[in-house]
DNA sequence: TGGAAAACATGACGAACAGCATGTAAGTTC
DNA sequence: GAACTTACATGCTGTTCGTCATGTTTTCCA
């Protein structure tokens, strides 16, 4: 824990600007969008509603930041990983795998509460679009160099199918879909893939 | 429109009961599940706060019938069409453009937002999984017969892949993302699947 | 060291919500 | 056709929400 005497004027600020924002991510996975409410932030992040006040001027205001911190977190959580990266068949597996671990985590669930709630809500839309392909295409350009001889535009469809997929799993993992099925399907399509990229590097279109 | 002189009970009951369900609906598609209020549900379906309270104790009941009525009617709009497709290569491809165009069309769209919001709603929860398992099962049920001579076993695989990555590309499509590219990825997977079709039905594992 | 400014807390206000209690109209039964 | 039941409408209540106006503490700077 951050010791409380002492601190400058900035490292106030992003101390609480933090706090809120990781505390809208708990409210998020833990509550979902519709029960999240300023007050029950607040009281996560151990400050007042006039600190979200200060710091945001309106509820959706917060909840942009909270995208951005969100998508910073995830892009981060998957650029460690995905750095060391083996090249060829088992690195795409093992690409795949770690995707799925990405993607299905929490702060994925967070982004999915969301993305959901952006579809009717044009601010909140406006302010996770940019920040969310930004994403997906660090992402992406971490994913390529994996898949060293595979045509870049097939690499790219292997890496959209994925994520996609992913995240329908990902959803059928949050209502309670069967774990075993997911492994299975999840075997399944790295099994494919693999093939895929087999097939795509010896015998190119 | 359904005349309003000399309603029997049943009827009466039925039809504001259905009115109820449709603008449940149309709000969950239209507003989020965030903002769905019971106000705005009856103010939708043209009848009073009194007549929701009648016919569902709570605003969860609603939610749950609305969820059945919900599937009801997306297995309707899926088993007409699925009824009728020819078998092998063809056939898979499409099936899958069929339920491509099932799970992301509204109805899809309204149960995507029960999903997300039944994640941190145990009632909500309870109410969706049987009913969703049942739309599943029902429509698997419809499929298989579709891919004639592959093994059931791997015809299950390929559904559910289907259905998993559809309902990742319906989410990219609620926020959004680029059509063209989902077209793309969906053209590719049902080549991928052909393919997989015809190893799989020519040398069986 | 004192005052300015930034960061944060407290309390209050109007709006919207779900649920309920009560009233009214339409259909049923005998 | 009159008692009865079902179906629906209206208005109220307590609660919770987001926002705001105002007070208090902490840091900064000269």
């Amino acid at each position: 824990m951050t010791s409380t005497a002492h601190r400058t004027q900035a490292q106030r600020r992003e101390q609480t600007r933090t706090a809120l924002l990781d505390a809208t991510i708990d409210c998020l996975v833990d509550v979902g969008y519709a029960r999240t409410s300023v007050q029950e932030i607040c009281a996560r992040a151990g400050v007042s509603k006039g600190a979200v006040q200060h710091h945001f001027t309106a509820k959706a205001e917060l909840m942009a930041a909270a995208v951005e911190h969100l998508t910073t977190k995830l892009r981060g959580q998957l650029a460690a990983s995905l750095d060391e990266l083996p090249s060829g068949g088992t690195g795409v597996a093992a690409a795949i795998d770690l995707l799925w671990t990405g993607y299905s985590g929490t702060l994925s669930t967070a982004v999915t509460e969301l993305w959901v709630a952006a579809r009717t809500d044009p601010e909140l839309r406006a302010a996770i679009r940019p920040v969310d392909r930004a994403l997906g295409r660090a992402t992406l350009e971490q994913v390529t160099h994996v898949a060293g001889e595979l045509p870049p535009e097939r690499a790219e469809m292997l890496f959209w199918l994925t994520v996609n997929l992913t995240r329908g799993l990902a959803l059928d993992a949050e209502l309670g879909g069967d774990p075993n099925r997911r492994r299975q399907l999840l075997e399944e399509w790295k099994r494919i893939a693999v093939l895929l990229y087999q097939d795509a590097a010896t015998a190119p279109s």
